[in-house]
DNA sequence: CAAAAATTTTAATCTAGATTAAAATAATGC
DNA sequence: GCATTATTTTAATCTAGATTAAAATTTTTG
């Protein structure tokens, strides 16, 4: 155990199985991935993967959490740089889209909440909860500045939420096919905010 | 054995057995339910259904056959129903949403072809990939007709698809909300197609 | 380099869930 | 009502994959 470079090296490691593992959830779902296929991605045994999870439940919701960190971040930053409401929604696509699609490897989707433990659950589902509250909150901005047209915010959230979700079913890691992805998405679902 | 009134008896069970477990499948992904569960619904046996279906996959795949039937005729309405490329692809995706809402229950989606054996796997992103090129010739059309903005039609598909696949995750059978969302999700998701 | 701590593997165990076969029950045709 | 066919259940198998414990290996520290 140790200060910091080698707590360091555990959560690099555990890291690297985190992203491992969010790769073949998004790609087979929580229960179509066994333990062997995510220590196979990282040269290691199933065996090997219990030295930094309790189980694989645990497994799930730490890529969640992870995940759901990566989010707030990227809403965050939109926050903090745009200025209109229909600029940070905006920004936050193409942030949001970046952890997706970026290089330091995919981000899971939280498709399978159903399978976590009831107090893994009911934490995620609240993060999760404050995460669509605080996109439908830009987009009142939004509204509000005159930037974005009105709509119904909540029914709006869930589109351009799942259209972003859905990306990792259809993109398997080409990395010119990211740069467009990333280029067209934002324009693609932004644009329908516009007022007239 | 039979002609028509008995062949339709069975057609039947299987018909609700496929609804059942594309309810199951669409919460709780493929490795995620058991046949258990699926019976369950059924108020059957997990045995019982092994009159129907030869084993899980084809369970599946018959959901997803099954989908892509019901896709491709939503499709083919609104391309009946629409003059301009911009309407066909409003209706469309109010057609399709009602499919996967709808109160003859929920259509599979298709999330896990992976788990389909190759043949079933061939097959099934065939038509997959039949329906999106569709989906996109519509497009065009309507940006041949002026109806709709010059765009990168691909991504587009993606975007509007992938908005109407993840509905079934945050949309659990209220009658109230399916309104809601056949009410707006059209008007929504074309919003951002039309020309200046 | 040797001891201690960290990491990984090997080898079992254990269980859920798919699948099957045989038996039981229900439905239908005559 | 009887014989036949259709449907479902009961009762076993069988297997993949999660989990664990102990042993082996590697890394770190002094």
């Amino acid at each position: 155990m140790a200060r910091n470079p080698e707590e360091t090296r555990f959560q690099l490691q555990r890291d690297r199985m985190l992203t491992a593992a969010a790769r073949c959830f998004n790609q087979k779902g929580y229960s179509g991935t066994s333990l062997k296929d995510v220590a196979n991605l990282l040269g290691l045994t199933d065996a090997a993967l219990y030295y930094y999870v309790r189980n694989k439940e645990e497994l799930v919701y730490l890529c969640y959490v992870r995940a759901a960190d990566a989010g707030r971040d990227a809403m965050q930053r939109a926050v903090d740089q745009g200025v209109t409401g229909f600029e940070q929604i905006r920004l936050y696509i193409r942030n949001h889209i970046e952890c997706i699609v970026g290089e330091n490897g995919p981000l899971a989707i939280m498709s399978e909440i159903p399978s976590l433990t009831p107090s893994h659950r009911d934490e995620v589902l609240e993060i999760s909860r404050k995460h669509s509250k605080g996109f439908e909150a830009i987009l009142e901005r939004g509204i509000a500045d005159g930037s974005i047209a009105p709509c119904d915010v909540r029914m709006t959230g869930n589109a351009i939420m799942g259209a972003i979700n859905w990306i990792p079913k259809w993109f398997h890691g080409d990395a010119a096919m990211a740069e467009r992805v990333l280029d067209e998405f934002p324009e693609i679902l932004s644009r329908g905010l516009r007022p007239d």
